[in-house]
DNA sequence: CCGCCCGTGCGACTTTCGTAGGCTGTCGGT
DNA sequence: ACCGACAGCCTACGAAAGTCGCACGGGCGG
């Protein structure tokens, strides 16, 4: 079965560099290309491909809006990112709009054949660069909440109650309805617990308290 | 060049088979195979593979604690999670630990041949359920600023200025003294802020900056 | 057994917040 | 010229927030 391909990409050179590097593996073609976001859309309407590499940089329509053209479509077939820059920001936008991978442009040739199959068969492909950027954006934020974590886990049991409280924005008369105290003991608590995570208003603990998560994020 | 695999699962029937179906395709050989963690890193450590298929349910040592310390391994072959269950909640912990793909069972074995060698080469690979997965993980953060930046939205510069002072758990007076504004017109600013956001108090206002991104997260 | 520390719980006191007005001035639009 | 929206400032007051000191009780070392 031969693997029908779109190349979308605003330098002519680059497409016909595509179309050279995968013909020449016999099972892959590059049946369009198109120059500019909006063509891609309709080339990609018209030949109904396995597979579309799409740039980001071009004139026109984005690359970025395109790929969400594209998966409006009905059946859509998977987008891949072909960059030339590095696996940059532009990493969580293109999966999040829907792409199937993100790859640079420097990738071997020989490598290439074998992520556009891949790809083709509905697997996401990820250049080592762009797997990293896009793990470290669902794990950079839970560092943040160590440094947290640690303050909190120096708290008493009832401290780290009236914190949560604070990170939910209560006042101390609600805290202490919740906990059967009186609003006094509360602030009593609140000070103690400002003073062990080192803040000077309640504000600033309830911000640990949500990085520590301790606050259910609803 | 041959790609030279090691493969780590407790069940030897998944192994045998994969051993088959890699071994068909010409350029893989399974040189080691283990049936729990600890044997999988001495395999790697003897074998020095191009390329590790890593179950994660197993006996004894833990398929993600292999992983980690594989990767700790001086110059560590490409890790890939090859696990029955669909893409769970271990996708982010296993990624995080290092891993170059997340692959369930059912993959096609036609399929899985392209898969190893794209992971051989250094690329990451995702099912479709894995990168769902993953993106969420990154998004769905985000998808909570997103009702955030649409109130912080409808506020006037200044306002959105001080918002970011409340975010910082700063008093009245330091607000004003950063902005060069008597502590009383941020009183008033302040007010009129809660107000906008549907807010009872600042406390509850500083976290929606946070949220909104209008604070640095040092 | 006696301090001693620590967690818990409270009330009194001072400071800060937050609200509710009113006042001036500057824009941009109609 | 007028209106409305934003900026900036003020007064005044009640309601929170935060600080301080104190009391009770359970553990733990001497």
């Amino acid at each position: 079965m031969v693997i029908r391909a779109v190349v979308v990409d605003d330098e002519p050179m680059v497409c016909s560099f595509l179309r050279t590097i995968l013909g020449s593996a016999g099972d892959i073609e590059v049946v369009e290309e198109a120059h500019e976001g909006a063509a891609g859309v309709e080339a990609v309407v018209r030949a109904r491909p396995d597979i579309v590499l799409m740039d980001l940089r071009m004139p026109g329509m984005d690359g970025l809006t395109a790929i969400e053209r594209i998966l409006q479509l009905p059946e859509p077939p998977p987008v891949v990112v072909l960059t030339t820059f590095d696996a940059d920001r532009y990493v969580l936008r293109s999966l999040r709009a829907g792409a199937s991978g993100f790859l640079i442009k420097s990738t071997p040739p020989e490598e290439l054949v074998g992520l556009v199959r891949v790809a083709a068969e509905g697997h996401t492909v990820l250049s080592a660069a762009a797997a990293r950027r896009l793990v470290a954006a669902s794990t950079d934020r839970d560092a943040v909440g160590d440094r947290a974590r640690e303050l909190v886990g120096s708290l008493t049991e009832r401290e780290a109650e009236v914190l949560s409280g604070l990170g939910e924005g209560l006042s101390n008369a609600r805290i202490g309805a919740r906990l059967h105290l009186s609003e006094a003991t509360i602030k009593g608590y609140v000070s103690r617990t400002l003073d062990k995570l080192g803040c000077v208003n309640r504000t600033q603990a309830g911000l640990i308290a949500h990085d520590a998560g301790l606050v259910e994020t609803k």
